[in-house]
DNA sequence: TATAATTCCTATAATTTTGGTAGGATTAAG
DNA sequence: CTTAATCCTACCAAAATTATAGGAATTATA
């Protein structure tokens, strides 16, 4: 599979938090309640989301979750690039990063089909997504 | 990284085979030597892409791999969905997979995501490939 | 018919990635 | 001061990936 449970569940809970109208942060453990994902697990991910500041964490008792722009705002390719390891195709399709870039037939290939995945994933909003279930 | 080496080397030696003129069977070994794959990872390659009969193999003394076709009817879709475990984004994206398939907000986008890969890999013959390097 | 060069088959092992757990420190509301 | 929450760091298990090993079967050719 290309895409990852922890991206799947990261694109969930985006979604989830996207529905919620309201101010008010959602705590960690009524995501993972409602989402079924394993609770350790999702702090993991909010972590990751929050440092790519898609997510803004509030600390303390009634602290919790929230998104940080309107979620017509959010694409899946962003989201996804966050917590997917590599979205990419090749270790190499970056640029720079062969040293044979020049005689590799693969390689444009490979910068066509990230190109490809990249178009497609900023085609859905969060909002959209949301709007959906 | 979505393509695995695996399917990298996939792809290298068949472009490798499309480079040969001449309908002289290529032993595994020279293969391996020549595009430095392990030989006996690749040796595990050439079964699966022999079954799926892409290549043709001749056993015996001055045996090797052939391919069964012209190279310009061979796209990188073709070989990457035979030695990928999967090319899909995820599990649930084949048809019918999914009971919950009619209310998944993400459904539509896997879908259109393996679709637009597909469609992308099935631009690249082993003609064109093996023209580059 | 012996030998050498090859693919075929089956099993296993090493490494990396993924998915998940655990426990306590820190923060903030009431 | 208690409670509910995030933050931080470390660890662990399972699965997938990337090989490695060794011999059986097949074929050309001397």
């Amino acid at each position: 599979m290309i895409i990852s449970a922890k991206g799947k569940y990261a694109l969930r809970v985006m979604i989830a938090l996207a529905a919620r109208k309201g101010g008010r942060p959602v705590p960690l453990k009524e995501l993972a309640a409602e989402e079924e994902i394993p609770r350790k697990f999702l702090e993991q991910i909010m972590t990751e989301l929050a440092k790519a500041g898609l997510v803004k964490s509030v600390r303390g008792k009634n602290g919790g979750f929230l998104l940080t722009r309107p979620p017509q705002t959010y694409t899946a390719a962003e989201i996804l690039h966050v917590t997917e390891t590599s979205l990419a195709a090749a270790e190499c399709s970056g640029s720079g990063e062969c040293p044979r870039a020049d005689v590799c037939p693969t390689l444009p290939m490979w910068r066509a089909l990230d190109e490809a995945m990249d178009e497609l994933l900023k085609k859905y909003t969060l909002a959209e997504l949301s709007s959906r279930g």
